[in-house]
DNA sequence: ATTTACATTAAAACAATTCTAAACTGTTGA
DNA sequence: TCAACAGTTTAGAATTGTTTTAATGTAAAT
């Protein structure tokens, strides 16, 4: 049995109508049970092949982003190409695999809590997220 | 008096020959005495307009990189829409003002060591960025 | 049912970056 | 010294990721 209903809230929720390529879209993202990261690029292709939905770009960067301005998805920027979205919404920290371009949850117990001695006068801190590069040894850095 | 013979052997050690237009960018990126961050679009600016030197965009491009994978630039992702390149090629962490879309360096003074107790089999790490998102209170999270 | 506001779509527009091919220049070696 | 070569510059075209547009379609409220 599916999640429908939820996704339809999730929807609302985002001030978004529950349309049958939203509820798919939704499917892959919040069916899961574990976190993922993916790309516009990479949801669209697992909709139009595994789900034999047809859904154009446009559609798919209009619910993406209004997930994420509702916090429903997180959006990452390891590299400049193209943008990384994550279903995990915790604040949390990557790896980054340098050699596969694969990135990695590393949950905030994996870290001691980061510790800032500096503050900018006037703002608040919203988030504190740390990137830690790997790669194999003798590896160039990226 | 400048630096030129400096700047030659920066361009030398990164594969490059030292041209007209590759002395104006170095200077642009070597001469202050603060290091900055900047576009690829700040720099071509710059050299058009401050140092009246026409260049082209390609040629801008290709030194950025050959100045990058030498490890004289850093390339830094805060957003995915372009590339933000920093002169300050130490391991060093940042704040980014999500009000005005500054980036704001932050010495590795002024953050306590990042203990990190997860690690990924066969793989080394090749670095700890922490970046640090502030905004004026009251501010929905970017 | 009808109306209205919102959605979907293909295609066009756009922006950042990379590629290309032709003209140019610095360097080397006869 | 100068020819020849390898590397460089450039404008423009191509590519890629993303956003916009305008026409058509659909959900939901009356």
């Amino acid at each position: 049995m599916n999640n429908i209903s939820i996704y339809i809230d999730k929807l609302r929720e985002s001030g978004l109508r529950p349309t049958r390529q939203r509820l798919k879209i939704c499917e892959v993202l919040f069916s899961p049970e574990k976190t993922f990261h993916f790309t516009i690029n990479d949801l669209t292709k697992i909709i139009e092949d595994k789900l034999s939905e047809k859904i154009s770009l446009a559609t798919v960067y209009n619910t993406i982003h209004a997930f994420k301005k509702k916090g429903y998805l997180k959006e990452i920027s390891i590299n400049s190409d193209k943008s990384y979205f994550d279903t995990n919404v915790t604040e949390h920290h990557h790896f980054f695999d340098e050699d596969t371009n694969e990135l990695i949850d590393c949950s905030n117990d994996d870290i001691d809590s980061v510790n800032i001695k500096k503050n900018i006068t006037g703002k608040k801190i919203k988030s504190v997220e740390v990137l830690i590069k790997v790669a194999t040894d003798n590896q160039t850095q990226k």
